[in-house]
DNA sequence: TTGCCACTTCAAGTCAACTTGAGGTCAAGT
DNA sequence: ACTTGACCTCAAGTTGACTTGAAGTGGCAA
């Protein structure tokens, strides 16, 4: 048998079955069946909640990353739909390192005043200047 | 005067009054005083600002970005902190690469079922591999 | 056949990060 | 002197993403 018991698939992907229910509660994965009460799950699902909780991470919400690669893996969206995706990511990664940057400067910076340190301030000012239409939402680590 | 009114920190930083006041509750800012019942803040709150929404982006919560840079900017946390955090930014671009590059092959790629193309696998097989220690929390963009 | 125990459902609780609302205050313009 | 409007406080409400608890179920080993 190639299916998965849901505590299977929790222990295999680190998710707490209480949210693999929670996730087929709305519909962002699904189960193929049940033995006795016990849902039971594909192998493709531990690929998709690879995928959920690298969308997390990128801060989608859960109704975005449905929208994007909802129960039946990846959806049907247009190319350009996904490359917008991918567009909305790398303008994450720029502001990610701008504060890293920023981050590395401080850490090494003897300055008195970081606050007032133009190099700092130069540094700051290269992110938050493009802000991004969508809502972005919390994103835990496992 | 160099101070800036609630209302005009407010319209110049794009985080609302009613925010900003729940920020100086939870000792993320500070004001200098009041004018009549209304609070002043210095110019480097600004600054400051900006700093805790590319936190929030990098999905530190507030208490997170508390601790590196509190009420009174920077804080004292040692360099060796700072790179630390920096790591995990540099973790965290990581992964979001990963991401982009599964979007951008998914958009490219003729395969009939994304899920079980072995590129797309090997794709994602990059990223969940290191798990960060911290808690990573919600980041809205303005 | 009897336990066991990992599952089940459903409702309610939790947490961070805000937002909203009611009722009050004050400095500035008319 | 009076009104206006942007601020004030404090409590309560909201949202997303789960988690917890109580009470029940069903396959499997002894």
């Amino acid at each position: 048998m190639f299916l998965l018991d849901i505590g299977v698939l929790a222990e295999k992907s680190g998710v707490p079955a209480s949210t693999l229910r929670y996730y087929e509660e709305i519909g962002l994965i699904e189960s193929l069946g049940r033995r006795g009460l016990r849902r039971q799950y594909g192998p493709e699902t531990l690929t998709q909640l690879a995928l959920i909780s690298l969308g997390k991470l990128a801060g989608f919400s859960l109704e975005e990353i449905k929208s994007v690669f909802g129960r039946q893996g990846i959806t049907t969206l247009p190319r350009q739909a996904l490359h917008g995706r991918a567009d909305d990511i790398d303008a994450q990664i720029r502001r990610l390192t701008t504060l890293r940057n920023a981050l590395r400067h401080v850490a090494e910076c003897t300055a008195p005043s970081h606050m007032e340190c133009p190099k700092f301030q130069a540094l700051l000012r290269m992110a938050p200047h493009s802000q991004p239409s969508r809502k972005r939402r919390r994103a835990k680590a496992s």
